[in-house]
DNA sequence: CGATGCTA
DNA sequence: TAGCATCGG
């Protein structure tokens, strides 16, 4: 997923202290992925699954959401988390009809529950159609309850966040991918981990992780490139949107766009040597909208980051979802003290982002 | 993944 | 306190 753009692009080293009272746009599909990758290797079966209830649904997001709200009140970063809306027709990860699949597949759990069918309600529960989407709705409810504000987005979540940053109303986005940059967004924060170490993709090493952020301007200029070329680059080596020209990596797209500018140049200059058939000017014409031109939610509602209600995430945690009561109570406690906290610090700083929003409720 | 516990 | 191991369900 995601634009590979890793090869060309600089990512600067942050200090936490830089981004200490900031406000960030998190890409939410992205960070809840990422909770799901963690798996864990199941005794009885050879087969690697995440992390489950007693009825088969996933609970990564709870902890996972939990966990980085926890850390981003302790560093007074305060989020706003977007949502993907509508996908694009050109995007078919999750499409129409697996919506209804999760309608469905949501009636069917929950009559299974009823009817004390445990076995049937662990299928369904881990069934591809039900598991991703319910984990973002759930998602979505957690953040109600822990007080944090969050956007669903007309068309994708990065495209929100990137026009979030733009507008100033957030000073980063928060991603994993590079697609923001895509985008347009002026900064994207990378690695904002509480724990600096990660293990290193099936090895037994650890390695040191420093929060990173990827700054537009600055990697333009650094490129020689504007961010028309940059859509272009993009395209040539792959999108959500477009599997991208075989044999075309970063580092080719980059020397193509510098040597030949726009890709209707490119494709008549390397028709030879790549085959650019299923490009054709429709789609580029569609993509390119997508990048420059995306929908996004302009009139944003009041953000507000209210007291988390406990009653409500325990509820949620450990009545729905038979997680560990000490384990959630404990960690509601941690994050309570450090939106206190946090509150505190933005009492006393006022930063340039909140300039234009009603924060009335929070400060 | 991210927290917690154990060891030196 | 770092570094590694394990737990979480």
């Amino acid at each position: 997923m995601g634009v590979k753009l890793k090869e060309i692009l600089v990512q600067k080293k942050v200090n936490f202290s830089d981004i200490n009272g900031k406000v960030v746009a998190v890409d939410a599909p992205n960070l809840i992925m990422s909770l799901f990758c963690f798996a864990y290797k199941g005794q009885r079966y050879s087969m690697t699954r995440f992390m489950t209830d007693r009825t088969g649904r996933a609970i990564s997001h709870l902890y996972g959401l939990l966990f980085r709200v926890i850390f981003y009140y302790s560093k007074s970063i305060l989020p706003i988390f977007c949502f993907d809306g509508r996908v694009h027709e050109l995007k078919r990860a999750i499409t129409k009809d697996q919506l209804n699949d999760y309608l469905t597949t949501k009636k069917w759990y929950r009559n299974a529950l009823e009817r004390n069918d445990y076995a049937t309600a662990r299928r369904i529960a881990s069934s591809r159609e039900f598991t991703w989407p319910h984990a973002i709705e759930e998602s979505k409810k957690l953040l109600s309850m822990m007080g944090v504000p969050y956007i669903l987005a007309p068309a994708s979540a990065e495209s929100q966040c990137a026009h979030m940053v733009k507008q100033e109303i957030a000073d980063y986005a928060i991603s994993q991918d590079f697609d923001t940059m895509v985008f347009g967004c002026p900064r994207t924060l990378q690695n904002l981990n509480k724990s600096q170490k990660r293990k290193v993709r099936g090895k037994w090493i650890y390695k040191k992780v420093v929060p990173r952020v990827l700054d537009l301007q600055y990697n333009l200029d650094n490129l020689d490139i504007d961010i028309f070329h940059l859509v272009e680059i993009a395209i040539l080596i792959g999108t959500d949107y477009f599997d991208g020209i075989e044999g075309i990596g970063p580092k080719t797209a980059l020397s193509l766009v510098r040597t030949y500018g726009q890709m209707e140049h490119i494709m008549k200059a390397e028709s030879d040597k790549h085959d650019f058939s299923e490009l054709t000017t429709d789609l580029l014409k569609k993509i390119r909208k997508i990048f420059l031109f995306p929908e996004v939610l302009e009139i944003l509602p009041d953000m507000r980051w209210d007291r988390p209600n406990k009653e409500a995430i325990l509820e949620l945690a450990c009545s729905d979802h038979h997680l560990n009561q000490e384990r959630v109570e404990n960690n509601v406690n941690k994050l309570i003290s450090s939106y206190e906290m946090c509150r505190k610090t933005f009492s006393s700083c006022h930063p340039k982002s909140l300039k234009n929003m009603n924060l009335d409720s929070f400060l």
